[in-house]
DNA sequence: ATTATCTTTTAGGTATACCAAAATTAATAA
DNA sequence: TTATTAATTTTGGTATACCTAAAAGATAAT
């Protein structure tokens, strides 16, 4: 198996399963990949060979421990490069996950590190997701999505789970960038629309866009 | 085609042609690539199927100008890369070519021009080749190859055409490093071994050496 | 000009990473 | 529990990028 094609299989995987249950839907991955359902089942079935995955047909998929190690080592220099982009080659906000897409697959530690290094050893990406580190340790933290958010309370933006250009322009546009302070004005019970204050301006956030912002109880 | 397939055959025959003639022998180009003559053929009917080479059977390939400009293209992203590599990352002159070799199939215009204006346009990279610029223009020059040199003259060492570890490391031990003011002193007739001064210390160099450094007269 | 040598091409074959369609298995609803 | 629906896997097949070994073509040497 290719070395790019076992590195999205796993980044994938562990992707789908940080945010849900332990354990992977072909579907899903079917799709995150853009590949038909077939074709996840034969990758599987290989990755489970490689000792890379623990991989029972019709019930799901989990990393093993080696599989996740490589995983958090794909998910460290994609978001090195991400923040690299952004901070130190003036790159949007929106356009870096496209090109870290790419670079997350050259494989020097050396290169990964320095950059690092250069970064101040960053422990969240520009996206405000959490960057492992060398030794693929994530730092912990009190984050939750803003749809689990309290009325009346405040937080801040720490990140967003979906990066499309089209969502991170909508941020953009309300000033919604990573460490903004945000207090919950209200939650509307009907569809658990969002509204809270931001800047002093008041945003409205629909509960589609509220799932994928990450924010830190203040 | 896989785009990275495309990428290296071209730029392995750029590589080639600009040394010797406009026509590349396929033997060379396998050699280079680390495929079988065998694939070289197949791969070459496919490049002139897309129209990068003129391919005639039994006699040689050549870029087209579309070829040419895709060869160019992949070049100033090797050369940028290892300038940065170099200048920005403080990688050794023997490590980034390495490193080069990946990072130059990353396709983003944007980025590679950033870095390049960060470097400040250079026209020339670490091991002293030329960088094509955005518009595929190379920086014409009077480089010569060490080995045709003439007694008694001065030059100064521009670059190398050879980028193994071992023989960065002889020039590396010898201080013959890019920009080197050198004086031939001599040239053994009998096998075309050269005899130079270089910081003022006498340095013999074989032909074989001397094929693959590039001087500047002075 | 003919042989010997070296290069290139053809022929036939492998492994990878995909696919669509059919068959199976699991989940859900009646 | 049985039928319906949905997810997964199997089957059979494609295209790419390689390979080795044999055949054909070009080059050089006598």
């Amino acid at each position: 198996m290719r070395q790019e094609t076992v590195e999205n299989y796993l980044k994938t995987i562990y992707n789908l399963s940080s945010n849900n249950s332990a354990v992977v839907v072909n579907q899903q991955l079917a799709n995150k990949l853009s590949i038909s359902p077939a074709s996840v089942t034969e990758g599987l079935r290989k990755l489970h060979e490689l000792k890379y995955v623990v991989y029972e047909k019709s019930y799901g998929t989990r990393l093993t421990t080696a599989g996740a190690k490589l995983a958090l080592s794909i998910v460290r220099r994609h978001r090195i490069w991400e923040t690299y982009l952004a901070k130190e080659l003036g790159f949007g906000w929106d356009e870096v996950h496209e090109i870290a897409e790419e670079l997350e697959h050259i494989k020097n530690d050396k290169l990964i590190n320095k950059l690092s290094t250069i970064l101040g050893n960053p422990m969240f990406d520009p996206h405000g997701d959490p960057i492992p580190d060398a030794k693929g340790k994530i730092k912990k933290s009190n984050f939750i999505k803003l749809s689990e958010a309290k009325t009346k309370s405040n937080y801040k933006l720490m990140g967003v789970t979906d990066h499309s250009v089209a969502f991170l322009k909508f941020l953009e546009k309300h000033q919604l960038i990573i460490g903004a302070n945000i207090e919950v004005k209200g939650i509307e019970e009907f569809d658990n629309t969002i509204v809270l204050i931001c800047n002093k301006k008041e945003v409205t956030i629909s509960s589609k866009a509220a799932e994928c912002m990450i924010v830190e109880t203040v």
